[in-house]
DNA sequence: TGTACATCAGTGAACGCGCGTTCACTGATGTAC
DNA sequence: TGTACATCAGTGAACGCGCGTTCACTGATGTAC
């Protein structure tokens, strides 16, 4: 075993999400993540700071690959929201992480500049689809998002119905497609 | 101080909904809660047996609650969106409580129980709201669940925009609206 | 009306635990000359 | 090509803390007779 990791940050990050992805992110610990990296339990501090600094970075690195998966997906509203709906369930920890914001440092330039990536992509979609402007745009927008976000954070939780089918694509294209049914 | 409390649970139960509003339900103590209720710290314990216990007591009081404010809604989706948004906003602890199962004992007989109530009260809205029967229902349900949850736990973790105005029942009226906007 | 007694609801000390963070340290790496 | 030295990335011991749960106990309540 080498005294220089290497890769410690990207070791911790992976840690970070499998213990995420287990047990929720309110029974991450540090010391955990150490065991996990096969490193001593202070040797995270020294690319984080602290241990809001590893959620920080998650939440960061989350609001990216959404506005990636949200971009590769287009303008149009259902491939878009399914996309949403696929990033939030392949990437629970990340997800869980980005809405849980005092846990983290929130107002870190990163997560910032990330979030308004995401946001831009959001709203993107609904704007080219529909022929609204303005308010109502918005409006519309905020309801496709909620429909997309409520739907993934159902799933997460196991708060819907076992026999919908486990088509994670299937399903989502089909709630997705009734917000604008005359499509 | 009496020695005999008059009614602990309910004072454990409130401290809870105290605590879990200002400070999240990953960050609940028993012994706070036997703070906040001035009691010594072992005394919840033969009212609820452990901390899961509280949870679970919570999260049954959640859904009898969001039955009841179902039921009272009526069976006019909009309205029935409105009243599950805001529940949420106004129990906040509760609805945190409710959809996070791995925290309580979710097999608990008044959970399960509860729930039921709320998942009927929830479908008969749109049931009678739209022509559909079957799978065909049952995905307008969810995507109308999906929806009204999402916009909800949006509001409550600060992702919204700003600006959209303060009063929560103009605004989800206006989101839930869209669903259905041809009727 | 009074008394014995079971049951219930709290007390407070003790347990063992894992945690985040700090600290002085040391091994490894890279850069200036 | 070699060497001095600053910087970086880890180590491991120590700190103080709050936690959930268990335990033997005691005060209060209510019920049977």
């Amino acid at each position: 075993m080498p005294y220089h990791h290497g890769d410690l940050r990207r070791a911790i990050l992976d840690a970070a999400i499998d213990s995420i992805s287990a047990n929720g992110s309110a029974a991450l610990s540090l010391r955990e993540l150490s065991r996990r990296a096969g490193v001593s339990h202070a040797a995270p501090i020294h690319h984080f700071g602290d241990k809001a600094g590893v959620l920080t970075a998650l939440a960061a690195e989350g609001f990216e690959r959404l506005a990636d998966a949200l971009a590769a997906a287009g303008d149009e509203f259902v491939e878009a929201g399914v996309a949403y709906v696929r990033f939030a369930v392949t990437h629970k920890a990340h997800f869980e992480v980005m809405f849980r914001p005092d846990t983290y440092h929130a107002d870190d330039p990163s997560v910032l500049a990330a979030r308004e990536r995401a946001n831009q992509a959001l709203v993107s979609g609904v704007h080219t689809k529909t022929a609204h402007t303005g308010r109502e745009a918005r409006m519309t927008g905020i309801a496709a998002w909620s429909l997309v976000h409520g739907f993934a954070t159902l799933w997460l939780t196991g708060a819907l119905p076992a026999d919908l089918g486990d088509d994670l694509n299937v399903v989502a294209r089909d709630v997705a497609a009734r917000l604008f049914p005359g499509d």
